[in-house]
DNA sequence: TCTGGGGTCCTAGGACCC
DNA sequence: TCTGGGGTCCTAGGACCC
C-alpha cells in the first residue's frame, strides 16, 4: 500500500454501491419455469385488463414493451408473451436471500425496493481487493446462488451510484470515480437525474435546459423561484452532490400511511359494487394495521373518475383505529358526502394515516361488542387468528365475494 | 394504446389558538 | 375604526419513485 499505483482515488469519500436486479419479476419467473426462457415474459395481469406492465423479460422489450405500458398495448405489440400476475411471495422470498448476499460484503445494506438495494462498502471494498472485484463477486453470488442477473453500479454517493447501475442494464457493472462524477453526469439528459420526472423535464426545457450539464450551470436564484427548495438540490445534483449516508435495514422504518386501492374492470357507480368493494378495501387495510401493529387516525378516499381525474377525500377522527369498521364507516360517509356515486368511477381506494404503534392491551370484551377504545373487536381477532393459522383468503365478508 | 398499486414528500390555504 | 404575527393541525392536490 501507499505507492504510487495503489494510490486510492477513493480517499476522502464513501463508496457506496448499488445493486438493481435485471427484469426482476420476470426472471424469477423465468427462473422457477424454464420453459419461460428465452421467451417473451409480461407481467402485470392479463393482456385485457386495465393494468399497466410491471415487468417484462428482456425478450419483450424487443417487441417495445416496457414497464408501465398499458397491457392492452402490450398485448398489440406482442401478443403471443406469456402474460403472469404478480405474485408477491415468491418475489420476496428471493430478494431476502439477495439481501443475505449483500450482507456478506458489508453490513451496511439499504434496501430501496423489492429488487433494489444499496451498500456502504467504504469499509470492506479493500478487504475484497477493491470496489471493482468486490462488485463482481457480488454478481457471481446472486448468479450462482440464484441463478438471476444484477447490474450495479458505485459512486461516492447514492444518486450517483444508481445512476451507474441504470446506465449499463442488464448485467451491467460501471464505476465512476470521484473525479469523474461531472463528466458521467453532464452529458445525460435532464431527465435522467433521480427527482426530474415528466413535468420538471418539461418545465426545464422551456428555459432551455436539456442536459445535466445545462442544468449544472443555471443560476440558483432562477432554479429556486421556479423549483422552491428543490431548485438548488436539482443543482446540487446536477454537481454530484447528494446524500451517501445509507440506512441501515435493521433501523425500523415506521410507515408514515397503508392502503389498497383497485380499479374497476369497466367504470360504474352501482352502489352494491362500489360499497362492496369499499368493505373489502377497508378489511384489507384494517388487516394490515393489526399485523404490524399500528393505528391510524386518517381516514383518505381516493376516486378515479371516468375522466381519469383523482379526487381525494380525507377524515381525521378523534380516536384511533385498526378496525375494517371504523374505516370502512368513514370511508363510506366520505363516497357518499360527496355523493361519488353520481358518477361512474374508475378507482377507489382507501387509506389510513396519522399512524401510530398500537399500545399492547386487549381489552376483554364481548363477541359482538366492537366498540372498545380502538375499535378492535372480539370478531377481529378471530379473523386474524383464522387467517394466521389458515391463509390470507381463508375467510372474507360475503359481500367481498365477487372479486 | 388509454393510462396499476404501493408509497413518500412538498405546497398551499383555511381554521383555530395565543 | 381596523386588523399582527407565529404556530399547529387539517385537507386537497400534485410530482415523483418503484
Amino acid at each position: 500500500m501507499g505507492g504510487i499505483m495503489n494510490e486510492d482515488i477513493w480517499h476522502g469519500h464513501k463508496v457506496i454501491m448499488h445493486i438493481d436486479m435485471d427484469a426482476f419479476f420476470a426472471a424469477v419467473e423465468q427462473k422457477i419455469n424454464p420453459g419461460l426462457r428465452g421467451r417473451p415474459v409480461i407481467v402485470g395481469g392479463p393482456p385485457d385488463s386495465r393494468g399497466v406492465v410491471s415487468t417484462c423479460s428482456y425478450e419483450a422489450r424487443n417487441y417495445g414493451v416496457h414497464s408501465a405500458m398499458p397491457m392492452k398495448e402490450a398485448y398489440r405489440l406482442c401478443p403471443d408473451a406469456v402474460y403472469l400476475d404478480t405474485s408477491g411471495g415468491k418475489y420476496t422470498y428471493v430478494s431476502v436471500r439477495i439481501l443475505n448476499i449483500l450482507k456478506r460484503y458489508s453490513p451496511n445494506v439499504e434496501p430501496v425496493s423489492i429488487d433494489e438495494a444499496f451498500v456502504d462498502i467504504t469499509g470492506s471494498y479493500e478487504r475484497f481487493g477493491g470496489p471493482e472485484k468486490l462488485a463482481r463477486s457480488v454478481k457471481e453470488d446472486i448468479k450462482r446462488e440464484q441463478g438471476l442477473t444484477a447490474s450495479i453500479g458505485i459512486a461516492l454517493n447514492r444518486f450517483v451510484a444508481k445512476m451507474a447501475s441504470s446506465s449499463s442494464k442488464p448485467e451491467g457493472l460501471v464505476i465512476i470515480p470521484p473525479q469523474e462524477v461531472k463528466q458521467f453526469l453532464w452529458v445525460q439528459p435532464v431527465n435522467h437525474l433521480w427527482g426530474i420526472g415528466p413535468k420538471t423535464e418539461i418545465a426545464l426545457k422551456n428555459i432551455g435546459i436539456y442536459s445535466i450539464g445545462d442544468l449544472a450551470e443555471e443560476s440558483e436564484g432562477r432554479l429556486k423561484r421556479m423549483f422552491g427548495v428543490m431548485g438548488p438540490v436539482l443543482k446540487g445534483m446536477a454537481n454530484g452532490e447528494g446524500d451517501d449516508g445509507v440506512r441501515l435495514c435493521t433501523e425500523e422504518h415506521e410507515a408514515k400511511s397503508m392502503g389498497h386501492e383497485h380499479t374497476f374492470h369497466r367504470d360504474t357507480n352501482d352502489p352494491d359494487e362500489v360499497t362492496g368493494l369499499l368493505m373489502y378495501l377497508s378489511d384489507r387495510v384494517s388487516r394490515r394495521l393489526r399485523i404490524s401493529g399500528c393505528e391510524g387516525r386518517t381516514v383518505t378516499l381516493k376516486i378515479r373518475k371516468s375522466d381519469f381525474k383523482l379526487v381525494t377525500r380525507a377524515m381525521t377522527l378523534n380516536v384511533y383505529f385498526n378496525s375494517e369498521k371504523v374505516i370502512y364507516k368513514a370511508a363510506k360517509k366520505l363516497l357518499l358526502g360527496n355523493k361519488f356515486l353520481d358518477h361512474p368511477i374508475r378507482l377507489i381506494g382507501v387509506s389510513a394515516s396519522n399512524l401510530r404503534k398500537s399500545e399492547g392491551m386487549i381489552p376483554e370484551i364481548g363477541l359482538f361488542d366492537n366498540d372498545t377504545h380502538n375499535g378492535t373487536g372480539k370478531i377481529d381477532q378471530l379473523l386474524d387468528n383464522l387467517r394466521d393459522n389458515h391463509g390470507e383468503d381463508s375467510i372474507l365478508y360475503a359481500s367481498t365475494l365477487r372479486f
